[in-house]
DNA sequence: TATTGTTATACTCTATAACTATA
DNA sequence: TATAGTTATAGAGTATAACAATA
């Protein structure tokens, strides 16, 4: 097999599984995967670059994702302390419960994996998005 | 680091990496997976229902998908020799060529790794993809 | 001049439900 | 009755280019 093709199936698959694990929420796959990512930094804020970055997406597109969160009170965006050009993004109350259920459910499905095999499949990952 | 999260940045990178060494193709992401997804049979050779399975999609995003690439040239659909409902898919001469130079350029990516971490990888997006 | 984020536009992907033809 | 694939519709993701505000 081809591990691209892999790739892109297990991707499909556990995107699958975590939307239906968290169907309640009524929130899309990219909405999930930018609330989760936000919930996973150190202090929850990332700006719309850094965001982008992380999930892969272009700032057109976190727009459009960043205004619904925004709609359903999961997150504000606030101005940059020191920089006026740059969008700073924070969860709300709410939005940092749910990204800990989003993160909850994601490393429920990565027990499936002993530590070993996460931390090998970890650095390939890494290899392969360089 | 959470590792679907990592997952999910791996897949748009090397997506957009591919996308982007294939650009003079004008196929969308969809259409180069599933294009590479028919090539890498044996027999390049499937079912509407077994490509979809193949690259998570459902039949609807399949429909549209095969439209371009037949419109394209670079894929036939066939009638089924003993299922009259169902549909077979098969590469043009041109659309086999053009799958080759996808599963190339695939490889080529995938020999960052090595032979071991290939096949570890493998093993682990199985599991998750259970 | 360059960068951050948004808007505008057009195309693609996705989910749901309804439909046709066939089993 | 059930299944394979398509169509219809609406919402969401994507790329490109243009734009305003700021650096």
């Amino acid at each position: 097999m081809v591990l691209l093709l892999e790739l892109q199936r297990a991707t499909h698959a556990t995107l699958h599984h975590l939307t239906a694990h968290l169907a309640d929420l009524g929130l899309s796959p990219s909405e999930l995967n930018a609330l989760a990512n936000l919930g996973a930094r150190a202090d929850a804020v990332a700006t719309v670059s850094e965001l982008g970055a992380a999930i892969g997406g272009r700032p057109t597109t976190l727009t459009g994702i960043l205004d619904r969160l925004e709609q359903r009170g999961l997150l504000a965006r606030e101005p940059h302390p020191r920089d006026r050009r740059t969008v700073v993004v924070r969860p709300t109350a709410e939005g940092a419960r749910v990204a800990a259920r989003i993160l909850d459910a994601m490393a429920q499905l990565e027990r499936r994996l002993t530590p070993e095999a996460v931390e090998a499949v970890s650095a390939a990952l890494r290899e392969l998005s360089r």
